[in-house]
DNA sequence: CTAATTTCAGTCAAACTGACATAC
DNA sequence: CGTATGTCAGTTCGACTGAAATTA
């Protein structure tokens, strides 16, 4: 059996860790896009609101270490989320460099219908495989992230 | 134990598959990227001459479909690997459309290159798991690209 | 002075859309 | 005619770099 060989194209390159998951990431990513488009949305907003649900309000700069978003992403995205009345961009008073941002209700109702969304795609991403499978996926995709953000500092 | 978390961040996001999937293969990207920019070249390079290696000359649509890259880039790619002699372009008596690709010795040579950064790479991404995980990682990438490749019909 | 925070402007790789001339 | 091929121009998403102003 060996490696399989995932449809068509050269041995040498379909037989690669790095172009298996960067296939299978494109077509996450296609899945994911067209799901939040469907909703006006994309990845980023799900990504920042949801951050913001979990883990409360937080200046931009903890949101990017939070949410994993390049700090120069967060203002667009922000700018666009509190246009549409989803958070609110208040200055600390008590570090006057920072922003605080909050999640409104209109913020959270947004993300229930993101987060409905999503995981409409996880079950199409994931169809061909059984729970087993998918937890197994899951693992060994944790395996090489949590390895990989220790050695670079991610932190 | 559960799904993993990998690292930190909501885990309404570090739960799903295609956030998983995103995280790994950007860092992966990023290997790829940097061990191509090494020997000054990048990713599709490497794709379209191992396209050409395995299954040899064609034209640019054919490429296209074996390689898996679109339509559209194959011509810029194609006029820099022809630039840099890597493959010559001629056209196709029969069908007068068309450019006959094929991989010269100096493309050839530097494919090789490419296979032996690209080999560097695989060790560095996959370096926290065993071979038996690695193997089970390639098989449910596998899975999940097969599956999406025939209900989307990029055959 | 150094460091952190926010912001702006721009780059980049990969993938894509739409249009078009040419040839089949 | 409709379709396939190659080309060009432009867009998108996510991620990044560099620089700057402000404040700690």
């Amino acid at each position: 059996m060996e490696a399989t060989t995932a449809g068509v194209g050269p041995a040498r390159l379909t037989g690669l860790a790095t172009w298996l998951l960067g296939q299978t990431a494109a077509h996450a990513g296609r899945l994911v896009s067209e799901g939040f488009a469907a909703v006006g949305a994309r990845g980023y907003h799900f990504r920042l609101l949801a951050t913001l649900d979990e883990f409360g309000p937080a200046s931009q700069s903890v949101l990017a270490r939070r949410s994993g978003i390049h700090p120069t992403e967060i203002v667009g995205i922000l700018d666009y989320l509190a246009s549409r009345k989803f958070v609110e961009r208040t200055p600390d008073s008590a570090d006057r460099r920072r922003n605080i941002i909050t999640l409104t209700d209109a913020g959270r109702h947004h993300l229930d219908a993101l987060d409905a969304q999503i995981n409409k795609v996880q079950e199409d991403l994931l169809a061909p495989l059984n729970p087993a499978d998918r937890a197994e996926l899951r693992r060994l995709l944790g395996v090489l992230l949590d390895h990989h953000n220790k050695s670079v500092g991610t932190a």
